[in-house]
DNA sequence: ACTACGATTAAA
DNA sequence: TTAATCGTAGTC
């Protein structure tokens, strides 16, 4: 079942949370890139020093993250990967969740030819749990890039649906968020959310 | 126009 | 630990 609009109307931290467990879906070329959301991380907005809509930043690149909730706000970091981020809130809050990690469900071939340019049989040990474990790598993973950016989540290339297993369940563990050194106090907020013991974690301990 | 740097990753 | 690599945002 995919996620309607309302499922997104609420703050970035509760929308982690209920993310976790849900399925991404890339529909491309006739194919489906299925991957379970295994960690997360909000991104407040106004008062979110690690925010990209900190103090109400509005510039052509944050702009998505002011419009309509359950679209894709995507971005280019480092010169070289793609970060996608599921816009919470309502219109004119600019609150995202930063998709950090995904566990692959479907078309992993496809997956390790994007990330490896090799078939799925051909990889090293190692390198399947390195498929999705990372923001840039999930991203290159499911061929997700700017051409998406504001794309809208409940639409039919790139959405966002229930678990099929609804029974599943799981602990979800809260730390700090990664790579924001740069946000003072907010870098110690815990709204980094796993799937404890999840194999296809990021980073690991801290 | 000019410049510094990042919600990362892979390699050394 | 460090290089890669370039769009974005802040400054001049």
């Amino acid at each position: 079942m995919k996620l309607n609009r309302s499922f997104y109307s609420k703050n970035a931290v509760r929308l982690s949370k209920d993310l976790l467990g849900k399925y991404l879906v890339h529909s491309i070329d006739g194919k489906e890139l299925v991957g379970k959301i295994v960690e997360v991380e909000a991104y407040m907005g106004i008062g979110d020093k690690a925010a990209h809509s900190y103090k109400g930043r509005r510039t052509a690149r944050t702009e998505v993250m002011y419009g309509e909730e359950g679209h894709a706000y995507i971005y280019l970091i480092y010169g070289m990967y793609h970060c996608l981020n599921v816009v919470a809130a309502k219109e004119g809050i600019a609150q995202a969740v930063l998709v950090r990690a995904l566990e692959p469900i479907k078309g992993v071939d496809i997956m390790a030819d994007n990330r490896y340019g090799k078939a799925l049989g051909e990889l090293k040990k190692g390198q399947i749990t390195n498929i999705t474990n990372g923001p840039g790598k999930l991203c290159r993973a499911f061929n997700i890039t700017k051409v998406y950016n504001g794309e809208d989540l409940t639409g039919n290339r790139l959405f966002i649906c229930e678990n099929r297993n609804s029974k599943e369940e799981f602990d979800i563990v809260e730390t700090k968020r990664i790579g924001i050194d740069y946000a003072e106090e907010a870098k110690f907020f815990p709204w980094r959310f796993y799937i404890k013991d999840n194999p296809y974690i990021s980073v690991k301990e801290k």
